[in-house]
DNA sequence: GATTAAATCTAGTACACACTAGAAAAGTCA
DNA sequence: TGACTTTTCTAGTGTGTACTAGATTTAATC
């Protein structure tokens, strides 16, 4: 029993790691199975098929999105700012899914080019992961800290789209890190990157 | 010569449509020769491969965007804030992406899906139209209007991916419009989602 | 160490894909 | 109409893919 368990671990995470880097439809069972040294054929005592293992990662991965995101939303004392909130809960997405593992990675890598089942099948984690944010936006706007005369929906989306989509111009190895680009996200769908009113006063006095 | 011109123009047009609804794998030469009711090897009279097919396709599309950016920046008078200037470019282009053809929509769609020589081929387009916007940012910072505590490129970035990532959500059908999309993601990045001290100090009065 | 179960391999199938060669049809113009 | 060119089709090739069947090896148990 442990042998097949540890085996099927390294298939997930070899899928993983492909997913993220390649996306699907460079992910083949044998480039899977030649990464842990198997025959392509040998996979399929492990999982049924590939979209069985790849929906497998890619339910680990939202898991583990929505785990860290939770987990930086709990270590906040109760009388926050409803903006530090939405700070915290940015800057752990981006450190989720540009400097965490593989399998947060391959589910934003791997979005808009799966196979039709799979999107689907995934569609509710995503909801859900998207009620997280709801809720902080929610908050905001009723607390008085956030504008009112926005749609909070579309909000939302523009700022997981636009951490989702650093993944495709990010570089682990620069020097701006994944907490970075969250910090610059914060400050710009937050605070915008206008210079306001009292700053400009406070210059020109 | 005239039969030719416009047979070739009609693949362009179903290949640009496949790739902005259903991506780069999913895109077959097979599926475009049957939208537009030939025999796929058809398609090998007018064009040497698909990927030479998809190259001109995701061309035309970057052209698209960039024309319709510049244009929208042209008409703008000269004494503009920085910021109006950055206003009208993310607008033009969320029109273009979202609202408007195939073509720029294929772009951004089949984004991380292509193969290393189409991705190698449109870096310099990319680049070129990420140019544009480093300009409009470095104008608007230098001038004093938009701050300058944070990274440029990381902003540009930022501003970029929220729109391409919208193409993943928008509904060209629903109640939000692709003008609304730039409209919101401007008053975001540029003005901030927080309610700021000039404004809660009017409520509080 | 023999027996049984678990895990992997060898050798294949079937299918979808991009692409080719040469015949057939459609269009052009004297 | 007839000669010629342009365009499309028919019929295939080769390759890579997911996946299967059954033999073979490796590991676990008594």
């Amino acid at each position: 029993m442990k042998k097949s368990d540890r085996t099927r671990q390294d298939i997930l995470d070899a899928t993983a790691s492909s997913l993220a880097t390649v996306g699907y439809t460079a992910t083949t069972v044998k480039s899977i199975a030649e990464t842990i040294g198997m025959q392509d054929a040998s996979i399929y005592y492990h999982f049924s098929s590939k979209d069985e293992l790849v929906g497998e990662v890619l339910d680990i991965g939202t898991a583990r999105a929505v785990t860290a995101v939770d987990q930086a939303l709990a270590e906040i004392p109760d009388d926050h700012d409803p903006r530090e909130a939405l700070r915290v809960a940015i800057i752990a997405h981006a450190e989720a899914v540009l400097g965490g593992g593989d399998y947060p990675r391959a589910n934003v890598r791997t979005f808009g080019q799966l196979p039709p089942d799979l999107t689907h099948r995934h569609r509710q984690g995503h909801r859900n992961y998207g009620q997280i944010w709801t809720r902080l936006i929610d908050d905001g706007v009723e607390s008085g800290a956030l504008r009112d005369d926005l749609n909070r929906s579309v909000a939302r989306l523009i700022i997981i789209g636009a951490l989702c989509w650093a993944i495709e111009w990010f570089d682990a190895g620069g020097e701006v890190s994944a907490a970075d680009v969250g910090e610059h996200v914060f400050q710009m769908v937050v605070n915008g990157l206008s210079v306001d009113q009292l700053q400009q006063n406070a210059v020109s006095v």
